[in-house]
DNA sequence: AAATTACTATACAGAACTGTATATATTACA
DNA sequence: TGTAATATATACAGTTCTGTATAGTAATTT
């Protein structure tokens, strides 16, 4: 892999994040990343497929980054989805957060027929599944139920960090996974 | 208020759902609305403030069509938090829903500087503490914290609706919900 | 030394965008 | 009938955007 390839994504990212994707240019990029249009369109063929790729990149790292914490944590496999939100915090609060891209980019390509749009939305679905497996590897009955309220914490919370940095939405949210986690434990 | 500004914030609404914000030009807006630019520019001095007047309705409607709904119910005062995601989940479900404007804007407009950004902002913390009045009149202790917590779960089940329309994920906003605030009381 | 590869520099085509200028038509009212 | 307000039609200035064309530089390989 290139390293211009990388830096371009690595700007890219943090651009998209900050400024929004839509209104951040290639020309924008490219001036940050010190490096051409030229060189851009070398790697991606369009704005478009640079979008998808610092997308399926982000969720590829944080995902990454959370299988790792959740292995090294020596317990056993059922008990990881007790410890899934206090992983989410560290990340959130880590200077490196800026953001969940699936979420922001849902928003900013609403069309459900739109090629971003879709990968977002697969995004989504992909992580509550991982969710739901931690859940059932917990003997939770109604696995894909609770997946999916933490998901819903986990995007409302994200969301709420995008409005404020810092908000300390996620301390709660995680308070809240502990009480739907514990209710939905008694009902298996 | 004349017919035809009435006539622009309304397709200007839909617009901005249905394509974004930013990818939507008033070019578009005016052509659809049946009017010219002109025309436009005479009622707002600017795109910006044309977004700003779309978010201010969208939010006031919504809020008034759920004080009426949450009025109309007969119980005391104190039970109407219990009451809040059912209405919730009843605006979610009609077909008039298409998202919750603020959500989306703050996405679009990530810089926490920015007008729009700061409007959605407020309108966020404004729901947040419109529910936490409800429950402090439940007698909650900890209101502000349920508070958080349902507003995570709102925007989380809005978010995904913005993803996948009819996800049903506000379902699972509602059961999580009533778990969180019966546990809320239970500590009050 | 020649050729290949990776990158830069710059210019530009073509489209879309916000906002304005100018002139005209329609309607309401005095 | 005259005047003012309201809306239309159309053109355009000026910017920004994606994507490409063309030419040149620097380094490495054969």
């Amino acid at each position: 892999m290139s390293l211009l390839k990388d830096k371009i994504l690595l700007v890219a990212t943090d651009l998209f994040h900050t400024r929004g994707i839509n209104s951040t240019g290639v020309d924008t990029i490219v001036a940050v990343a010190g490096t051409t249009k030229m060189t851009l369109y070398k790697y991606f063929n369009s704005k478009e497929q640079l979008i998808v790729e610092v997308l399926q990149k982000s969720q590829q790292d944080f995902q990454s980054w959370l299988d790792e914490k959740l292995n090294s944590n020596t317990k056993k496999p059922a008990d990881k989805i007790q410890y899934l939100f206090d992983y989410i915090e560290e990340w959130v609060n880590s200077s490196a957060f800026i953001g969940v891209g699936f979420i922001k980019a849902s928003a900013e390509f609403p069309n459900e027929e739109n090629a971003i749009h879709k990968l977002s939305s697969q995004q989504s679905r992909e992580f509550r599944q991982f969710i739901s497996k931690l859940a059932s590897d917990a003997n939770i009955k109604d696995a894909d139920g609770l997946a999916l309220q933490l998901s819903l914490l986990f995007e409302g919370a994200a969301q709420a960090e995008q409005m404020k940095r810092g908000s300390g939405a996620i301390k709660y949210a995680k308070k809240a996974a502990k009480i739907l986690i514990d209710c939905a434990i008694k009902q298996s």
